[in-house]
DNA sequence: GTCTATAGATTGATAGAC
DNA sequence: GTCTATCAATCTATAGAC
């Protein structure tokens, strides 16, 4: 298989070229030129632009949240079984944890995270609403995961910390394929796999804090 | 004057349609009907587009930064009188407070944060480029701020941090004129000065833990 | 399934009258 | 400074041959 089928070379071009340049700079021509497909194979595999999109977003992030939803599962069980509320910082690394062992299982991941930390702040409806209709359940969980392991936190109050969580999350996905772009003065950042530990780190202590 | 010039109409269009559409999605044709001019007067007053994208960051960033300047600057000669290293939290709230200061001061500003949040996750370089060059000094002057008042903490780490800071602050001004948009079950997110408070005592234990 | 050709709409920018 | 009219380029999508 010196060559994937139409339909993967599609998606990865699509997922290349949406993360770099944004979905609505990107044109079919661009797209099906990068894939080395004609131009008319979109429209005939996937029905239409957005429908690519849904498809793109679809083809990582099933099997992504089925990870993350496990782990946060496992985190609950084993509190529970100690008849203890689960740790925060579990938590958290449950959700964080699956996403960097995603970049580091595959070269073509990178794109698809920095696709994924820019939908949420998309203007568009078009990008961002396919991307929080796949993301809700698992969101939902951690929130309710969350509320077990700060009880005593009100639940407006965990709310906005963890739309803060998910700011900071946004924005290292999406920035960590341009991290040379620092201007000079500045230190070095860290690799991604340090990032992600300190970003745990810090995002537990924000959230543990007593209000 | 019941009616701004054309300038400052175009100028007051294009953050409106910037902030909720985006630059490229954004038309010269919606923005001038929007605005109330003719579509080729965009061109005679700005040269471009992308010269009226330019215009839209300057307008505000330029009192906006200069406030955070002498914010900051104070809470250093404030330490320096005082021997102490300065406050993260002083810093951090020269920072973020004048943004807060600057929503509540004026109806219009409201748009612009929601652009100025998107910008730093734009994929393409034309938006995202002239808002770091228009924040870049601010921003260095903070870091340097910080510095100080962190002597132990690794330079690396600092900036690692720091950019958590900058992308849990981008996602809520960009999100603060959305937030009906919640599913229901959520709680209902609390006022943006209460937000504002938070996201200082978020990002504060953030900084401050050890390394 | 893959291709060419093209329809039909929209874009940023400008020339030239007033 | 403001307007109309328009250019040249681009876009998504599709019809129809192979």
């Amino acid at each position: 298989m010196s060559q994937a089928d139409t339909k993967t070379r599609i998606l990865d071009a699509a997922e290349q070229l949406f993360a770099r340049d944004g979905f609505h700079i990107t044109s079919m021509r661009a797209l099906t030129e990068q894939a080395d497909v004609n131009l008319a194979a979109v429209n005939y595999h996937f029905g239409s632009k957005e429908k690519l999109l849904q498809a793109v977003f679809a083809r990582r992030l099933g099997p992504l949240d089925k990870i993350r939803r496990q782990r946060i599962e496992a985190v609950l069980a084993q509190a529970t079984a100690a008849s203890n509320p689960p740790q925060v910082r579990d938590l958290l690394l449950a959700f964080i944890g699956p996403i960097i062992e995603f970049r580091n299982s595959a070269p073509e991941a990178e794109n698809f995270l920095t696709l994924i930390g820019r939908s949420l702040s998309e203007p568009d409806e078009t990008v961002r609403g396919y991307f929080i209709q796949q993301v809700l359940p698992i969101f939902t969980l951690l929130f309710k995961s969350l509320q077990k392991a700060l009880p005593q936190l009100p639940e407006n109050i965990l709310m906005t910390r963890l739309q803060f969580i998910m700011g900071a999350m946004s924005h290292m996905m999406c920035n960590s394929a341009r991290q040379g772009q620092l201007p000079p003065g500045f230190p070095t950042p860290l690799k991604t796999d340090q990032m992600a530990t300190e970003l745990v780190n810090f995002v537990t202590r924000g959230l543990e804090g007593s209000c």
